[in-house]
DNA sequence: AAACATCGCTAACATTCGTTAGTATATTAT
DNA sequence: ATAATATACTAACGAATGTTAGCGATGTTT
């Protein structure tokens, strides 16, 4: 009888909501299946029953400890008495390195999330409407202050939080530049564009 | 018994693809059922059998009539005699605009392309790197010409093709800006970065 | 109007899916 | 050692999936 290998403190739960991420990932929601992940534990699917509820229990697990990073972060950021440009630096190295360190997690939040259901899935949608208009007021705030360009800030909140979700591909690439490296690149063409000047 | 509807010139085979895009879009690919898409045509699922093969060869006519017109377009671009800025540029612009105008198709082929089956996976798989290599060929031209600044060009693709696909959220949105501006804004960040000066 | 091809229908198939019930085994507490 | 709890197993369920076969209806060509 094979048991679910627990190491660093974790629960069978998170064991099983670990794995799952880097199935939910991989496949997709969708086309991962229990029996996928009971292999990946290396236990019977049914058996994955005695730790979770439900199949979408666990995208409702990554989905909202993903969420509720942020939202700590966005608090915090918001209540620092530094100039815009520097809160949203703050924020996008933030996100870079949720990004980078907690790729699984992150990006099964970001792309999966439509496959939650209410009332879990409206309560998703709403805190992630409601941080994007937090993070558009930043801007916002930065341009009435002549810190930053006149552009539609919630337009520059969507290219950066969908640039950040291209760091995917460098996970995915064979010769990977530094994180560190990959950090700095983006903030540099983020923050000050491509131009030579 | 119910035809399907043509019009436009359209083949009942290009109806039951543009549908199948809207759904796949909207629930994901998996998630989409022959049935669901039978529905959205105003048909029986097995009758769609008389027009399309699988499912799956929907999807690969999704996938690589986009990533054709995209290929088309490098092709174009490469052979002007102008600067590495103007060609980056044209190219954002035709992505904007695919995105935009053919939101469905652009969206599907860029998030559902795993769920393709070999030989088409890896095809397509190609196809995607090499195009993303010949777009930062052209930014590291740019940054021998000292147009550009020194970053790395890999992440400026990747932070580029990324934030397009972030139209998405704008195609969402209640209040949305115009197409143009969204256009220009979108060039006037990614080009020129956020900070005023 | 007859012949032919196109198209849609019903019915059914084999799989795969998430999940439950019931039972056996391992671990922990007494 | 014994009792109690936690965990895993086998077997099976009903539902949903993509797809096929066979037949009848519609549309087109002669």
């Amino acid at each position: 009888m094979a048991r679910i290998k627990t190491e660093n403190n974790l629960t069978r739960k998170e064991v099983i909501v670990a794995k799952a991420a880097t199935l939910f990932r991989e496949k997709g929601f969708k086309a991962a299946s229990m029996r996928d992940l009971a292999e990946a534990v290396g236990v019977e699917a049914a058996s994955l029953y005695n730790h979770i509820k439900s199949k979408t229990e666990i995208l409702h697990e990554l989905c909202f400890s993903v969420a509720n990073r942020f939202l700590h972060k966005i608090d915090e950021v918001e209540a620092e008495q530094t100039s815009s440009i520097i809160k949203i630096e703050k924020l996008l190295r933030f996100h870079i390195n949720e990004m980078i360190h907690h790729y699984e997690e992150v990006y099964v939040s970001d792309r999966e999330w439509k496959h939650l259901s209410d009332p879990y899935l409206s309560n998703f949608q709403n805190q992630r409407r409601i941080y994007r208009k937090r993070f558009a007021a930043i801007i916002e705030t930065g341009i009435i202050e002549n810190q930053i360009k006149k552009i539609d800030a919630a337009t520059a909140v969507l290219i950066m939080l969908h640039a950040i979700s291209g760091i995917e591909s460098w996970h995915r690439s064979t010769q990977k530049i530094t994180a560190d490296e990959l950090e700095e690149n983006m903030i540099s063409i983020l923050v000050g564009g491509l131009v030579n000047r």
